[in-house]
RNA sequence: GCGGGCGUGAUGGAAUGGUAGACAUAUCGGACUUAAAAUCCGAAGGGCUUAGUCCCGUGUGGGUUCGAGUCCCACCGCCCGCACCA
């Protein structure tokens, strides 16, 4: 008896989908066509099994898809830009582009072990010039639609390195290499006008109907919109030239509580103070020392510093509130400015408490005023509550009311307007790094900022660089910089950042449709191929990446390079859970900064590692990455065992979007399993026994249950039931003792239902047991309704919710029937004992449940 | 800190508001074997002076319902995102 042997079948099926063209995408007008994507992975070298499961999804679903007849586009390319190639190339003195390319080859042969059904004709790199010069076509489009503007904006700057740092290279406020204090710096920068779009952004969502709720509620929350009240504080005495402060509230029905005004440290008043003040100066040098990101910034210790300046209640000219600079105040929200009411929030009385500013007693309550001690009482939204004091002259109202009343109270006495307040701020493209896209402008002395011409694309990055100095080499390249000004050729200099590689990814899925145009799109293609139908990847990426891939798709139907029907691009949207892995560190490591293990050096069991003995601490399990070294190597279970258990194993137990620990265990179980298949397979090559039609009929009633429950698996992206299910198949072909015909039959139907996750072994059992031609040709099997219904159905009696027995009646049995036959059951009566049933509970197909 | 999610046997998990624990892993027992591996068959949530279609059981505490793992409220724990990681 042979055995399963995946060296040998994988490569020869490889092979034969190959020489057949299987995946091939190609438009036919005659099929529904289906556009299945799984986020384009990063090169980082060598894949992950996370990149296996999201992978192996997608494959599952496109496989399906051309089984059911679409024309299928199912394409594969490389996030090739970004930080990480830079940090090789200083550390190995590698070039990025050289660095990244080697781990293109290296995944994409990984890729080819995995029997993945993608169209390689369509690869693409980010890095390539070809894409990029379309991204910059794209870029010149959008700056001439009014999309693109520039601004200052902060970095993180490490002043040792001298260079600007991603808030990942920023550990507890330090630099990550040069451990020195990060400050803040204020640089010029490229902006997406995304905030433009935040309103549409926001309501088109509800027609995301197959994007999972969460994702739509993260970026509706991420969007922000608050309705509110913007006015202004006159100041007693006019400073640097102004007059007044300018706040936006959404609590407006707070004001009379208000306790002090505070400003963000960079809000032009306190910019214009720190050149008068040294106190100020050095308070507001301390805020810059906080890290740029929102967490840092909502953990930092509150601070403020008293400016001694005073501006008058806009409800009582004699009211005077002082003006503090606040660190937690956002100069990207709002005016950068607010006033700040103890009584009603608690950031608001902790900071009034800390530098013993006045609290104003609760003005409103759900009952009785209660006088603030330390805990603030927020005002529900929804709820009434009564008002002690209310300028707008209510009495009693819930807070939307309120805040409806006292905007327009402030609107009709001509102090305030009511304002929508988003919290969506403009996506700033600009990187001060080499290992990007280029941005295709030039700034003339003359001329100002004036595009590269489109001829003149793409603007290639310079491949003569060194990364020995810390900082952008760009900057510093002796004759990249140098070109002539394109409007009127004057000598002008490039600009030398480049495009974050979230641009990269916010169009690729479109460019996929037709890879090598000399366009950025191609009319017909993305008509036939567009939208994305089925979009699969992790959950991390739900905002950002989503997000700006949705504002990218609406500029470039502006620009004319999608359609209408194109500008929310992905129809459906997946997000797969993450497979994570302990970490392992030395016993004095950090679990941040490492150093760290790879798996493999390591003896759990022993606690040590292996090769120097040195004992190691085991750190709770976290997303793989590869900086950390909690990665399995896939091609390490491929080689022991195939590509098809490695695909098995990612698919079963753990629900796809759930996130999963990786054990090493369950893959001996996948690969027994296939075996198992296979050998049942190959036993009945040649069987020519015969059995009995009830033995058949059980055996075709499994297999049109099982057809039925794969395949509802397949569509509600369930993916380890439909193995459960096929587990369950399995046991029951064999053990049947049907004939040896209808049991091949069962098989057959086997290998269709197990092509998409275990391909190769289902086009084994395929050829073995006679099918004809390949099996991913093959249409996907139809259960045969006839088979699905049961004559007798099995319910269970409670009484009062609790089981006590169950009952076996025909499946279109009358609720009377049911009921006397529940009733009469010994050990109901013996439940009841002698009480009557107050009601009768009878759901056809489902249960009977007797109260008393 | 803010936003979102998750929590079921030893383990991964299953369960349109309707028999909780399908299917698998690990475990234990049996068959085959000189033996082992492989394979096949079987047991198994916890508890018990009553072994019973008995009691308890889906993070904790409440609630809605004839009926709650599922819906609602509060809490606890873990995970993800927070705009320059991709």
């Amino acid at each position: 008896m042979s055995k399963l042997n995946p060296a040998e079948i994988e490569p020869k099926w490889q092979a034969a989908w190959d020489a057949a063209q299987v995946f091939k995408a190609v438009r036919d007008p005659a099929k529904p066509k289906y556009y299945v994507l799984e986020m384009f992975p990063y090169p980082s070298g060598k894949l992950h099994i996370g990149h296996v499961r999201n992978y192996t999804m997608g494959d599952v679903v496109a496989r399906y898809k051309i089984a059911t007849g679409h024309a299928v586009l199912h394409p594969m390319g490389w996030d090739a830009f970004g930080l990480p190639a830079e940090n090789a190339a200083i550390d190995n003195n590698l070039h990025p582009g050289a660095w990244t390319r080697q781990n293109i080859d290296s995944m994409k042969r990984q890729f080819n072990l995995l029997g993945l059904s993608l169209d390689w004709s369509r690869e693409f790199a980010t890095c390539d010039p070809d894409y990029y010069a379309q991204q910059q076509s794209l870029f010149i489009d959008f700056m001439e639609k009014g999309l693109i503007y520039r601004k200052d904006a902060v970095v993180n700057w490490d002043p040792v390195d001298m260079t600007v740092l991603a808030n990942e290279q920023v550990i507890d406020g330090k630099g990550w290499r040069s451990g020195a204090t990060v400050e803040r710096k204020e640089l010029t920068q490229w902006f997406f006008k995304i905030s433009d779009y935040s309103e549409e952004l926001l309501s088109a969502l509800d027609g995301l109907t197959n994007w999972p709720e969460k994702v739509r509620l993260m970026q509706a929350n991420w969007i922000g919109k608050s309705q509110g009240l913007r006015f202004g504080f006159d100041l007693t005495t006019p400073a640097s030239d102004m007059d007044r402060i300018e706040v936006f509230t959404t609590r407006p029905d707070t004001l009379l509580g208000a306790s002090f005004v505070g400003i963000s440290p960079d809000h032009p008043l306190a910019k214009a103070l720190e050149a008068e003040n040294p106190d100020i100066a050095a308070f507001c040098a301390e805020c810059r020392k906080t890290g740029t990101s929102e967490e840092a910034m909502e953990k930092a210790e509150k601070l403020g510093f008293d400016t001694g300046l005073k501006v008058r209640h806009p409800l009582d000219p004699n009211w005077e509130l002082p003006v503090w600079i606040a660190n937690f105040i956002l100069m990207d929200y709002g005016t950068g400015a607010i006033f700040a009411c103890p009584a009603h929030d608690q950031r608001d009385l902790d900071f009034c408490r800390k530098y013993d500013l006045p609290v104003i007693d609760t003005f409103f309550a759900m009952d009785d005023p209660a006088p603030v001690a330390n805990e603030a009482f927020v005002p529900p939204k929804t709820e009434k509550v009564k008002w002690v004091n209310h300028f707008a002259g209510l009495e009693e109202a819930t807070g939307l009311e309120a805040i409806d009343a006292t905007v327009a109270f402030a609107e009709k006495a001509g102090w305030g307007t009511g304002v929508t307040q988003f919290r969506l701020r403009d996506w700033g493209l600009s990187r001060q790094r080499y290992w990007g896209c280029p941005i295709p402008v030039v700034h003339c002395e003359k001329c100002g900022v004036v595009p590269e011409k489109k001829e003149n694309l793409p603007v290639k990055l310079p491949e003569d660089v060194s990364f020995d100095i810390p900082g952008n080499p760009l900057d510093r390249h002796p004759t990249w910089r140098d070109t002539p000004c394109p409007a009127c050729g004057a000598p002008a200099k490039r600009e030398t950042d480049t495009m974050d590689t979230f641009v990269d990814s916010s169009w690729y899925f479109a460019r996929f449709t037709a890879p090598d145009a000399p366009t950025p799109t191609v009319a017909e293609d993305v008509a036939y191929w567009m939208n994305v139908d089925q979009y699969i990847g992790g959950v991390e990426h739900a905002i950002l990446h989503l997000l700006y891939s949705r504002f990218f798709a609406r500029a470039m139907h502006i620009c004319g390079h999608l359609p209408e029907g194109a500008i929310e691009p992905i129809d459906a949207l997946f997000t797969q859970g993450m497979v994570t892995h302990a970490l392992f560190t030395p016993a004095d490591g950090d679990e941040k900064r490492g150093p760290f293990f790879f798996p493999e050096e390591v003896d759990i069991e022993a606690g040590v590692h292996r090769e120097t003995g040195q004992p190691i601490k085991i750190i709770p399990p976290i997303k793989m990455s590869k900086s950390k070294k909690n990665v399995v190597d896939p091609e390490a279970i491929i080689s022991a065992y195939g590509a098809d258990t490695a695909r098995w194993f990612v698919m079963s137990d753990s629900p796809p979007e759930r996130d999963v620990e990786w054990t090493a265990s369950g893959a001996e179980a996948a690969f027994k399993h296939l075996g198992r298949v296979y050998r049942i397979a190959a036993e009945l090559v040649d069987n020519t026994s015969s059995g009995t039609e009830e033995d058949a009929l059980a055996l075709r009633r499994a297999t049109a249950r099982t057809v039925q429950d794969v395949t509802d698996g397949i569509d509600g992206f369930q993916f380890n039931t439909s193995v459960a299910k096929l587990y369950a198949f399995t046991n029951t072909v064999a053990k049947s003792k049907a004939s040896g015909d209808e049991r091949r039959e069962a098989m057959r139907t086997m290998a269709r239902l197990m092509q998409p996750m275990t391909p190769h072994l289902a086009e084994e059992v395929w050829a073995m047991l006679g099918g004809e031609d390949l099996v991913v040709q093959a249409p996907w099997p139809k259960a045969d309704p006839a088979l699905l219904v049961e004559d007798t159905v099995t319910l269970p009696v409670q009484i009062n919710g609790k089981r006590r027995a169950e009952i076996s009646v025909a499946k279109d049995a009358s609720k009377e029937a049911i009921e006397e036959l529940a009733l009469g059951q010994d050990a109901v009566q013996k439940a009841l004992n002698g009480a009557v049933p107050k009601k009768l509970i009878v759901v056809p197909g489902r249960i009977v449940n007797v109260v008393v």
